[in-house]
DNA sequence: GCCAGTCTTTCCGTTGGACGGAAAGCGGCG
DNA sequence: CGCCGCTTTCCGTCCAACGGAAAGACTGGC
């Protein structure tokens, strides 16, 4: 993987990055600019949307994406003709064909797809919103979410990404899953409500409390009005591969009587993953 | 025009070369057509992903596309890179980037979210798989699907299309849609069962009924042991936006029953469709 | 009606990145 | 061990991509 040759036509990068982090630091998807070749600069101007920018001008796109626009007009025109993307009058979206090819990412397909009917029953029984997660780097994916008609607006969309130390969710990842996981997320514990956990020790020690009940909860530490309990889900060999929750607008009055229904559903949802398709 | 020199990078076979490599004339690659900008190759190579291939090996993408190897592993490199491609040991897949850029599209973002709560109401007292379809192109497409735990393997995926003549949700939007769409549609109705509609005077009857009815039915028509029923999606104004239905694997006994649920389910989502977002 | 500002679209000369054949590396099979 | 198919790197050639310039479309202010 050597890094491509320097010379660009329109700009270029010094020098090789000093390693630093990989992860997903620099490529936001929105500010990233620097694009060199044909293709990443097409990426980049799909990587423009987000769930605040699901309709964009053709100039907008540009001038996030860091694209002239005349490149911009060229590039997006292409991408509709394709059905990556939809041209209405007031702007750009994401075309269907995006989509459809999306629905075959195996994140959705295969844990979301399987979790879907128990999570209806999960619904059906404690009328709260129910979540799906998984681990996807050093936080968690929402892949699956599902509320009733009485519900309000949904907290978070499918799609979206929460912090491990600030979600019931992450922390049951945290809990049974990789060691260097949590010392690799205590280091750097953001803030997002005045209850967020942000020092180590109380972390660690929140940890050991979920490993002695067996599910894991949040106070309004990922935001105001949001309470969260979740249970992990295991394979028959006992490997975490989600997290099974419900959110609540107001703590729980009984938390004692939902974790069993959660984790009847994690059962369920493991049986079936265990027996269709293996974990990956 | 007139394209000079015929040692081109797409075209350069004129008599010079001793290897042999045919290669069709007009390149009848599979699905797609010579393309030739460099945007379209790697659209090309996402296109080679359906439910059918989801996991591939690079060799497979270029022949399916229609492309150079290594062009192929170029454009694929690039596309990891960016999060539009997995690569595991057995190949490639689609990446959840493009996942979640799908969750952006607008006939997934509106309808689908919005419908879900009361598709969940349906299931829960009928206990059938609910389908949700809008109308695309001549075609319906499934936008939101649910079941329960129940139900067996699912008939149809999100995402998957139907024809109009053989799903009830497509004899929803024939009767209640524009007209021209009926004349475009009977002038060619492919049999998928024995029983498939496909002479347009049985249609046009079928329809006539179904505006009758005010619901739409199907038996073994799109395929065996699949029965349908599908009511429509108005909005306030009266305009047709979705087709609301349930399949069943055996005839239902009562029809009659589930068209209430089906009707009341329709219009919640149309009550808050139209206070949201406007149609389009 | 006129001007100013923003966004969209076409045109076209220049050139640097994409192209893809060749070949090495890699594994499986008979 | 030789054959076959897939993956990956290399590198000289050359055409498609690039983007500045400018016209067109549209809105809003005065």
């Amino acid at each position: 993987m050597a890094n491509a040759a320097p010379s660009g036509r329109t700009a270029r990068r010094p020098a090789s990055i000093p390693g630093s982090k990989p992860s997903q630091a620099a490529d936001g998807g929105a500010s990233a600019q620097q694009a060199a070749s044909v293709t990443s600069r097409a990426l980049a101007l799909l990587g423009t949307f987000d769930a605040e920018h699901s309709v964009q001008s053709l100039s907008a796109m540009a001038r996030r994406a860091g694209l002239p626009v005349t490149t911009a007009h060229r590039l997006a025109g292409e991408l509709v003709v394709w059905g990556g993307l939809e041209k209405a009058n007031d702007g750009y979206r994401v075309g269907q064909r995006i989509w459809r090819l999306g629905l075959l990412a195996p994140a959705q397909q295969n844990i979301a797809e399987v979790a879907a009917p128990f999570m209806q029953d999960v619904l059906f029984v404690t009328h709260n919103v129910v979540n799906l997660f998984i681990l996807d780097g050093q936080e968690v994916l929402l892949v699956e979410r599902m509320s009733g008609t009485g519900a309000g607006q949904p907290f978070r969309r499918v799609g979206a990404r929460l912090p491990l130390h600030a979600s019931a969710a992450g922390k049951i990842m945290l809990a049974y899953g990789a060691k260097e996981l949590f010392t690799a997320v205590s280091q750097r514990l953001e803030p997002h409500t005045s209850r967020t956990i942000t020092s180590p020790a109380t972390l660690a020690t929140e940890i050991e409390r979920v490993q002695a009940l067996g599910y894991a909860t949040t106070e309004e530490e990922a935001g105001p009005d949001n309470y969260g309990l979740a249970v992990p889900v295991f394979l028959p060999n006992k490997q975490l591969v989600a997290a099974l929750g419900i959110v609540t607008r107001s703590r729980p009055a009984s938390v004692g009587s939902v974790v069993p229904v959660l984790n009847i559903a994690a059962r369920g949802i493991a049986r079936r993953l265990g027996v269709e398709h293996l974990p990956q």
